[in-house]
DNA sequence: GCCAACGTTGGC
DNA sequence: GCCAACGTTGGC
């Protein structure tokens, strides 16, 4: 199984979300860049995922969701109602994807953005790279095992 | 294909 | 609110 972490902004859907929505799932859908596109592709059914809470008051790994559908078109880019609609993209060659999420467990504590930074053995996770703006990223079992550690 | 201008992200 | 870093756009 392999391990992902994703950046939301609380205020559009975090961990209080997807604790309330427990055991429905929550479609990962809008975005909106080739790289972390192509990482949400990769994403496979029971694969697990940090929640990461960005531009907030908290910042920092707020959860673990887990992957219950791998990546499918989003349908988003499509719907001309939607922030995310893409006139560019067709439905015979979609150019986004989107991933179903469901909560495994809320950390008992959020690990702060600052811990993570001071962690040796996290120097080559995106996100504690100064200025990357990366929004969905692998995290190896390494760097998974090493963040866990900071909990409790 | 280059690159300047512009827009967005996201920590502080 | 500021601003650094980065991605995208579009003229040439």
């Amino acid at each position: 199984m392999a391990k992902w972490l994703v950046k939301s902004e609380p205020s559009e859907c975090g961990i209080d979300d997807f604790v309330e929505a427990s055991s429905t799932v929550i479609p990962w859908d809008g975005v909106r860049n080739y790289q972390a596109r192509n990482y949400l592709a990769q994403m496979r059914e029971g694969d697990e995922v940090f929640l990461y809470h960005s531009s907030c008051q908290a910042i920092g790994i707020a959860g673990i969701v887990r992957v219950v559908r791998g990546a499918y078109p989003d349908p988003s880019q499509f719907d001309p109602e939607s922030p995310y609609f893409d006139a560019k993209s067709h439905r015979d060659k979609p150019r986004w994807q989107a991933v179903d999420l469901t909560l495994v467990r809320q950390l008992p504590r959020l690990i702060p953005l600052h811990e993570l930074k001071g962690l040796p053995g996290l120097e080559n996770l995106p996100l504690v790279r100064k200025g990357s703006r990366l929004s969905v990223m692998p995290v190896t079992e390494d760097e998974w095992q090493l963040t866990l550690r900071l909990e409790g």
